[in-house]
DNA sequence: CGCGAGATTGAAAGCATTCAAACTTTGTGG
DNA sequence: CCACAAAGTTTGAATGCTTTCAATCTCGCG
């Protein structure tokens, strides 16, 4: 289905969500200067203190971004799927404040950060969804400090799960019969601030509750409805609803 | 020395941080439409789920930004400080995801969102500041994600009076010599995801081993190196110095 | 078949929370 | 200007969620 799809195309239909473009702006976008590579697991895309001078586009596979704390331990604060442009935060900034990493091999474009400068100077449109998209970014970082800050493990975890799904299903990857979360336990321990022996048990405790079903990395949800209470999860802060009113000011 | 001036002033000085601008564009920042209210402490700026129409700037005073999980447990997620604007992400979203509310008694311009929307479309250099600030505000709350996720309450406190301390100084609202903390332990312990009595705790031990002195809300690091390090705290995140590369593209 | 990464489990320890109560400061009205 | 109420700070003791440390198990792969 979607595989086919180049990873300008992935940005293409990630952005389209956000605002209808008219033809000549979908076009600038897939004629945007770039090289496409495919990237093995683990691969650094950015490193902490890097000067950018490319934003990447994930097209396929998976990727994430980490901070490490001064004795070395692993936040990530971010978790990437097809589609999401890795490197918005480079658009403006001159130093990476944060490592960009993959996840699992996959293909990404890279495309030199000025000629995305210059695409957001001259389409308003391309503009206002681009910025619209790191605005999202935005409230789903706002919503990790709330995760991470306030939430016991069983909901934290349960949370990023859904958040993980929605966002998933929204970019159309999902075909809602569950979904394959390709990150080991340690990740995710990471993801959610808490060591991964707890991750085991709390992801075992979803299990045995009927709350989710694994299999490998496979994951499914026999009742969304349940995991959205367990999760306290509420998709308000993905702002997936089209952004209507702000095409009109 | 700075308390005279004017919100727009504020915000100005804060842009131009950022980016040099030209006589026009700095004429353009302060002939924004705007009306400007003294608004007291605890006032809801935002609410969750409110549809924006304008957008706050920090003149004098501080507020701060909340997100609240389920069953009512706070989250503060940012703290502002005078010059801060309050809602850029409202700029292009449809719908608050999270509430702001004022710390303290303060200034506050309110600026209609379609004319902030079109001054950015209209001054490219402008749109690089303003853009540039989101964006830096994001790298501040994956750095909350980090302090929040992955730092013991000694480290994490120490990390956020740094940070506070940083930002006030860059805005030239501090003369070095400490600072005020206009806030209770209570929101500071929904700042860093600790209980009240932790907090206390834990800012008591910072005292009595001599990395902080209290008075009041007032707060002085006798040793701002020694507070550094025991917040483990790199001001990279803040970016801080001029983004010069950024001008040439 | 054996290695190695990742997953799983058990037991002990610890950092932070919870619950309660006392104390201090601030703001207000008499 | 003092008294009182309310808000905020401080302290103690018990509890508990999560971590730590260690060991075992499982599965994909060379």
């Amino acid at each position: 289905m979607t595989f086919a799809d180049t990873p300008l195309q992935m940005l293409l239909r990630r952005l389209e969500l956000i605002v209808d473009l008219p033809e000549e702006d979908r076009q600038a976008v897939l004629a945007l200067p770039h090289r496409t590579r495919t990237v093995e697991a683990s691969t650094y895309l950015t490193r902490e203190g890097d000067v950018p001078t490319v934003c990447g586009v994930l097209g396929t596979g998976f990727a994430y971004r980490q901070k490490l704390t001064g004795d070395g331990v692993r936040q990530i604060v971010a978790l990437h799927i097809p589609g999401d442009a890795l490197d918005m935060q480079h658009l403006f900034l001159d130093m990476a404040d944060h490592s960009v990493q993959m996840l699992t091999r996959g293909e990404v474009a890279f495309i030199p950060r000025k000629d995305l400068q210059e695409l957001i100077n001259a389409r308003p449109l391309v503009r206002q969804a681009v910025l619209s998209s790191i605005l999202v970014e935005g409230s789903i970082f706002r919503e990790w400090v709330l995760n991470v800050g306030r939430r016991d493990a069983r909901t934290r975890l349960a949370h990023l799960l859904c958040e993980f799904a929605s966002r998933m299903e929204a970019q159309g990857l999902s075909d809602g019969e569950g979904f394959e979360l390709p990150i080991t336990q340690e990740q995710l321990a990471d993801a959610v601030g808490l060591t991964p022996v707890h991750v085991n048990r709390t992801l075992k405790s979803l299990e045995a509750d009927g709350l989710i079903t694994r299999n490998k990395r496979n994951i499914v949800f026999p009742s969304w409805e349940r995991m959205r209470d367990v999760g306290d999860f509420n998709p308000r802060y993905l702002h997936l609803d089209r952004q209507l009113s702000a095409q009109v000011g």
